[in-house]
DNA sequence: GCTGGCACTGTTCGCTTCCGAGTGCCAATC
DNA sequence: GATTGGCACTCGGAAGCGAACAGTGCCAGC
């Protein structure tokens, strides 16, 4: 029977994500009342050796589910398990304190990785479709201009520039004032990745005088306008690393070094193509990055185009980590919507 | 002599932080030129040992340092090695171009994770005196209003509140224009901690009809000004315990969960009394948490009164630790000054 | 197609033995 | 009095060995 190798197989894959250890036969049927003798498992098991999903470490020891293994699971055995109604609630109650886009996003990596036990990471919304609302300037020393941006969608993005040619006398804070009011007007409601023909045209129109002082401004909006699209990662959790340190047979350090890097991140998520609240696992070899070979990647899209995952060992709990990354994904879209 | 009994120990500990091995009195002499032989070395050891600085794990054994050791070693022996040329231009450089005060910080705690090989701490800088530069409303959806409060230091905090009283259609944009405006006028300039009796008094003032989508905004922005002096510690490198984790005898379990445990981070590093761009080590029983107690903490102050640290196993390499946290907190100090 | 039985296999565990790094002490030397 | 070479002693860890054990594959019988 098809069906019950794949019972077997399952059994197999939470045995051995419970005790780390090869499971053979007998100590299955201790476990799992599957209705069928020892020897019946073995010729399965036989089986299931032969397909590629499982294998023996060495003679006589039991079996370990393969990638190949961990993907049938995931594909044809693994059950969604939805969240307790505790569990929700307190997840929903948690994430409503949350008082702007960049705390909600924060407590989301925090409760997943505290949920799965894994590393987790969130990809910052990418919202590069957003309109203008409002454009702030605050001097905040002598020489040291505030700039903020805010969009419709709601997201707040500030720098600081250095003022050089703005600097002298004649630019007070009544000039900025003036300057706040016409950039205003020549941008909100604009994409702001178009923001270049307005802003240009504003600085030509300005008083003779006082065009090198404006450019400086219009530059620093044009630079924030750009450098908030950049993609960005949170993380939370990089410490579980240490509790399943055991699960990498190759050296962990490897792996760290990937944590540490945004940019491979960054390629990692990016190249998730989960619709929102949709779930795409990746596993070990199926993750084309060298170190991450024994590791695997569980990832929801959420809000249009962004995606949140935990990253474990292949060998991990993949029924939870599903269940959790996707009732995440689907409540960080609806406060985001 | 003193001055030789010190030599050794500096000596002691530099193998064992090197090689994870008790070290003897003959592998001591092989990697040092002590100028003595071995068996003053072994009376030096005695010596050292019923000074309690050092410890055999058993006869025959050699010799590990005791937290008390560490602690002789770190006021003592350990000199501050400057950190080279190119390593200071690299780091500024890379601080230079963080364009806003989170960016700094998320640069630096980076930056002192990736140098020390260990788990980084970065306290927010505790700017409660600050005082009002301006506050923002912008209606971002029917019943949603982001408040935005810039504070004279340049911090941008911000808040979505949900509009109840408000959202009926005379409170229009014009009417927010409005509050905008006078909100401002009572608040500019002053502490942010003392906005309760202006904006109570702007409440009452209002028309009466509109009291109350007011005091909804009011509160709003009294929450906001509340938070913001909450304190926060961001963090990097948490990763780094996975190589170090067989350096804890204990469990590394509990060590994690302190990491994620926000408020015990911030009585660690609030307890720290450093003065900016001075040093504060912390050794192992030395820190008041049970789960620490096999951890050192290297922190320095910063700005007035906060602080960044690192946090690794007691075998850490004090030397290299203690000059990178300083020169960091130097460079932070200096950038926000 | 399933099951119980059986022979076979390789790991692990406990035991013993042995080796060596390291110590402490002492008498001799500078 | 500090330093040194020599020496006996100790104990943990590596190495070797056999038994126990968990697991397998195969086969005959139901």
């Amino acid at each position: 029977m098809e069906e019950r190798r794949l019972q077997i197989l399952g059994a197999i894959v939470e045995d051995y994500v419970a005790t780390r250890e090869p499971v053979g036969s007998k100590s299955l049927l201790d476990r799992h009342d599957l209705g069928v003798s020892a020897a019946t498992v073995r010729n399965d098991m036989s089986l299931l050796e032969e397909e590629g999903l499982i294998t023996q470490p060495h003679t006589s020891a039991g079996r370990v589910p393969t990638d190949k293994g961990y993907r049938a699971f995931v594909d044809h055995v693994a059950a969604i398990k939805p969240l307790s109604s505790p569990e929700k609630r307190a997840i929903r109650s948690f994430l409503d304190d949350a008082g702007d886009l960049d705390e909600l996003l924060t407590r989301t990596v925090r409760l997943l990785a505290q949920l799965t036990h894994q590393v987790a990471l969130v990809q910052y919304p990418a919202v590069r479709q957003a309109r203008v609302r409002h454009v702030e300037l605050v001097k905040v020393a002598d020489a040291l201009l505030l700039v903020v941006l805010i969009t419709e969608s709601g997201q707040v993005d500030q720098r600081t520039i250095p003022l050089l040619a703005g600097r002298s006398v004649e630019f007070d804070t009544d000039f900025y004032a003036d300057l706040r009011a016409r950039m205003n007007q020549a941008v909100v409601g604009r994409e702001v990745t178009d923001l270049h023909d307005p802003l240009a045209e504003l600085v030509t129109r300005s008083p003779a005088g006082a065009q090198e002082a404006c450019r400086e401004v219009v530059d620093g909006l044009l630079g924030l306008a750009d450098s908030r699209t950049e993609d960005r990662i949170i993380m939370a959790g990089a410490a579980n690393l240490a509790r399943s340190a055991g699960d990498f047979t190759t050296q962990v350090e490897p792996l760290l070094d990937v944590l540490e890097e945004q940019l491979v991140l960054l390629r990692l998520l990016g190249s998730m193509r989960a619709e929102p609240g949709a779930v795409e696992v990746r596993i070990g070899q199926e993750i084309p990055e060298h170190a991450l070979a024994q590791a695997s990647l569980v990832g929801a899209g959420y809000r249009d185009g962004s995606h949140l995952a935990i990253l474990g060992p292949t060998r991990m709990d993949y029924v939870t980590g599903i269940s959790t990354v996707q009732a995440l994904a689907r409540y960080v879209s609806r406060f985001l919507g």
